[in-house]
DNA sequence: CGCTTCATCTTCGATTTCGAAGGAAGTGGA
DNA sequence: TCCACTTCCTTCGAAATCGAAGATGAAGCG
């Protein structure tokens, strides 16, 4: 059941509109799209008659007769997302208006090269389709977020490290063979603040900064995300200031990485005699009110809002939302906030928030979603 | 002769295509504006009898037959403006399709206040008109760069550096008494961006930086002058590693400009018994070959180059290009390109080009042209 | 309760845009 | 030179879109 989502132009604004959660009626959607009520309504008629949008209750009234709320049919497809890591592969299935329908962990090793991977990830797919899915609802796009970074212009890995075998792999090539369908790949810390993006409306300017077992970000600007030549928002081989000198692995000295990822708290922690198998578990010791947890958590927020004082100067940013297994650390944002007020200009302050992700775990799956929604699906 | 240009929707579009020099043909319009080109055919039609395009002679065959070239009528109006700075004005005309009539420099002290300045500028701009503008000619729009932060929402200066009496002003609502037309007010550091940017065809995502007596950098994102809150690509204060300690007149210790603008090279100079009057007379020592000039330039390159490395890292730039009077000495780019090819991604300096700016002593005003022509004509 | 006001949505004729077809004007190869 | 081919531009009927007017349903108010 794969099939083009048959709709064109002005249908499929209107349905993008909508799938986003942007208008949930047609005088909504005749404010946004910029067209006439009348064609409005024409649109939508026919995108009910081809059993992709229905009518369900009514809205809120705004002072007047109350819309009648517009929402997309179940029927109307679903997508296949995966967000690939190191280890393990979270992966679900999501309805057209991006909301998850399941979503799982697999155990995953990306080492093992790109076809098997791949392959794994289809058939994992398929599995989920076949249990989750009824065989008359189409599957309409598929996206997978990568570890490393994504050549926009071609689709491809381009230099990852911890990869072996995917440089230069022409991912959605490779799944274009298997779906004959719109296909994503992408950065999994652009998926995220993709994902992230969605929860702060309003803001069209923002930085997501995903602290795990390494530091990524991604950056939305006007709204889309900023890809460039497809390492965008990748800080973690930034020089920091420090007194000591770390080499990092990438062979440059005193990278923020080095510093302030979780990998390097880990280590750190384990030099003081703590050993802990994952980053989430530095955030239990931070909990438990561990001095030396608490106090390299705090130097590494330190390091890190140093580096975001030259970004918000330079981007003026409306939000910072933190993310990542770290991110629950309280003491990380706490310091953070206090490099990046202290030392930036006061006019981009202003207004900056710095706070908490709200996406949650499956920032990355709905950044997918709502990627494949807005620029895949015509 | 003011006059809001009589153009409305497609029409527009189309005049702008030709306005920015992005199409010179029928055909290409069809192309770039995703009109069918029976419908650009009719608009052109109409467009040239209101006396705003001309056709001019033919253009180049691509294969077939050639092209009627389309140019705006020179009495389709013309615009007004400025750059102002600390101690004098540059100020011009220009046409529709953003190319210079006239410019000159006046002596003006922005410390006057804004109305003097201001009125200085509206006077200038009419004596302008009335010698080199015939009376049918209409002005379409004003514009002017100020040397500091202007919030893009309302247009008014907010928290400006050696500016007395101009916080919180609102220039563009007191322009708007004297002109009922488009106004438009932008930093001038996001003008010189704006007018570099139409110097580096395809290339959608530039950083350019303005070395003079300070440094300022305007930001082109996705091919649109990115303002975040009004202060964007401030970097003058981003803190910089160094041995000593020197205190900015911001209060913060080690701000880039205390290091790297012309002033602070200036007052270095200074110290080593060397006396200049302006950032301009460090390029001549610098083409002297004076040993300390050559060696002060080049410590200030590395450390802009410094700053950039995280810029271009987060940002991943097409282009850097590099503007203002210091950008003439050789040193100043040289240590700048050393310092961002060392440290960046490779990812990130693949297709970087670090290069000096092409747009010319007169970058602001083109640049306002452009924006007034992109933004502000409807 | 009836009245006014408001926002939503539809109807219908006027306008704009499209797209296929074809004429005009050039290039390049046999 | 002729002829095939390309690109540019226009013509004209078909289709999409618009906008004014009105119908619909709901909230607010005396």
């Amino acid at each position: 059941m794969n099939q083009r989502l048959p709709v064109s132009g002005a249908q499929g604004d209107l349905l993008r509109l909508v799938a986003t959660g942007r208008a949930e009626s047609r005088a909504d959607l005749a404010r946004l799209s910029g067209l006439a009520a009348s064609s409005v309504s024409l649109r939508v008629e026919e995108l009910i008659s081809l059993g992709l949008l229905g009518e369900e209750g009514s809205g809120a009234s705004r002072g007047g007769r109350r819309p009648r709320r517009l929402r997309l049919s179940p029927s109307a497809g679903v997508l296949a997302v995966a967000d690939l890591g190191a280890h393990h592969a979270r992966l679900g299935l999501l309805d057209l208006s991006g909301a998850p329908l399941v979503v799982e962990e697999r155990p995953c090793e990306i080492a093992r090269g790109p076809e098997a991977t791949l392959d794994l990830l289809s058939d994992a797919f398929d599995e989920l389709l076949a249990v989750h899915v009824p065989d008359d609802v189409p599957l309409r796009g598929v996206g997978t977020g990568i570890p490393g970074p994504v050549d926009p212009a071609t689709s491809r890995v381009v230099t990852p490290s911890r990869m072996p075998g995917w440089n230069g792999f022409p991912v959605a090539e490779h799944l274009g063979l298997r779906y004959d369908l719109p296909i994503l790949v992408e950065n999994d810390a652009n998926l995220m603040a993709a994902g992230e993006a969605r929860h702060w409306p309003g803001c069209d300017n923002l930085m997501v900064l995903k602290a795990g077992t390494g530091i990524g970000c991604g950056v939305i600007v006007n709204g889309h995300l900023h890809r460039g030549r497809g390492a965008a928002g990748d800080i973690s081989h930034v020089r920091v200031r420090s007194d000591s000198s770390v080499l990092c692995a990438c062979g440059h000295p005193d990278c923020l990485e080095a510093y302030a990822s979780g990998a390097a708290l880990m280590s750190a922690l384990a030099d003081a005699g703590i050993t802990v198998a994952r980053p989430a578990d530095i955030v239990s010791l931070v909990d438990d009110a561990i001095p030396e947890a608490t106090s390299l958590v705090r130097g590494a927020g330190r390091r890190i809002g140093e580096v975001l004082t030259v970004l918000v100067n330079f981007f003026n940013p409306d939000v910072i939302a933190v993310g990542g297994s770290l991110s629950a650390a309280e003491p990380l944002i706490t310091s953070i906030r206090a490099a990046v007020y202290e030392r930036c200009l006061p006019l981009a302050t202003r207004d900056l928030e710095i706070a908490p992700a709200r996406a949650g775990r499956d920032a990355a799956l709905l950044g997918a979603g709502a990627l494949l929604l807005e620029a895949a699906l015509v």
